[in-house]
DNA sequence: GTGAAACTGCGTCTATCGTACACTGTGTCT
DNA sequence: AGACACAGTGTACGATAGACGCAGTTTCAC
């Protein structure tokens, strides 16, 4: 399996060739094209084939910039997920700062859902997705977190991040407010009586942000206290 | 896309013929094999083909019981997945209870590592992954909670689990404990200086139990704070 | 200049996948 | 007994990722 070369490809690009014919193509169209792909019509859609024709040439000139799909595929997330905020210049310490690092990252996933599939499992860690660990972390320096910690509340914020954008992905993709999630737990009221309730009482002030906030909130709610309790 | 098939199939099953030939399989044996192959090989190793030929039947067998694919793998997670666990007998009100839902929840999410792909996305709902679902909610039963702050607080929980589960295994995966991941970072110091300093304190005693009992204090510390703050 | 070398994009081919469909055999109900 | 419903199989099709060889194009060394 080809990890070593898509973490080349990720983090040193193509290397500009220095006799032959002009190529014809650029490695970022290629990628520019499949995440327009991807965002059309979902990853499924993305094929040699599609990205291939969309830029007017046959699937097999893709290999001379690409050494196989999956690789396009891990090219396109790092792209898609993008550069990560520059938080250093949010001013207020690390809440304020990992607030803003969830925000935008949840915009980034809304922007591109399909990178919420294809971020899932072991897979080459591109610049940009680094990055973004990178920031949530440095915005820890100076709480006194160990090291092994601040990766922990990370993890834990990203984790978040996803779990809601992809909820609200799918809140949004259904027929209606209820859905199909509705339709099933109705009719069988004596199995999730729980659940029931709660999607009955949350029927009328729910809205997908306040749902992404709230549970923010309590995370670093969390790792406030746990400061305080060292402090 | 069938996914009022895949739902028929979740929650009502097989309806048994009265008349014609004995069936030679059965649709938890189709479940079950498909399992095996997706935890000795992986998900992508799952093809009609090897699930039937495990099975001593040809592919083509396999759509009298299963509409196709989609509908197997669904099935195969919810079994995967499994019951969920009966907290009410969990004693200390929601707060072990919780406790002891994340753990068993990545428990199965480590047994089966693939489910993690299959539950992303649109997909259809099985018995056993609502009936999670439901035991999370009804866990704050009384907490005084709102319905939608019940779902986010059980979403929030959910996202920790996948998160973590998710870095642990591919942490497993690599060679040593570093593995790659620290590659990438090292002789880029100056670009990943707060991931690297992260990194390097968190190499004596982080484990991966830890990781995901931190985060998940913070997410509970989290609730409690809110709590007490009603009260 | 000129030829060798490097590189491009294309056409062809293969293996594998999911699945549609027709067919034969088998068990049960009328 | 016969009709009918269902079982598993064989064949076929379209789509996929990718291997490989080829012909044309550009640049470098001489």
């Amino acid at each position: 399996m080809g990890t070593e070369e898509a973490t080349a490809l990720l983090w040193e690009g193509l290397a500009a060739p220095k006799r032959g014919p002009r190529p014809t193509l650029r490695l970022d169209a290629i990628a520019g094209e499949g995440i327009a792909l991807a965002d059309a019509e979902g990853i499924d859609s993305v094929t040699m084939q599609r990205v291939a024709a969309a830029l007017g040439v046959t699937k097999m000139a893709l290999y001379r910039y690409v050494p196989g799909k999956n690789e396009l595929v891990a090219l396109m997330t790092d792209i898609a997920i993008g550069e990560p905020p520059r938080l250093a210049e949010v001013e207020g310490g690390w809440r304020p700062r990992l607030y803003a690092w969830a925000l935008r990252m949840s915009e980034r996933f809304w922007r591109h859902p399909w990178t919420l599939r294809t971020t899932v499992g072991r897979r080459p860690f591109g610049p940009n997705e680094l990055g973004w660990l990178e920031e949530s972390v440095a915005a820890l320096d100076g709480t006194g977190l160990e090291g092994g910690e601040k990766l922990d509340v990370a993890a834990t914020l990203s984790g978040h991040v996803r779990s809601l954008v992809q909820q609200g992905v799918a809140r949004v993709s259904e027929d209606g407010i209820e859905g199909r999630f509705t339709a099933l737990v109705r009719g069988r009221e004596e199995r999730f009586p729980a659940l029931l309730a709660a999607m009955k009482s949350a029927e009328t002030h729910d809205s997908q942000n306040k749902a992404f906030e709230f549970g923010l909130e309590r995370i670093l709610d969390g790792v406030g206290s746990l400061l305080e309790q060292r402090a």
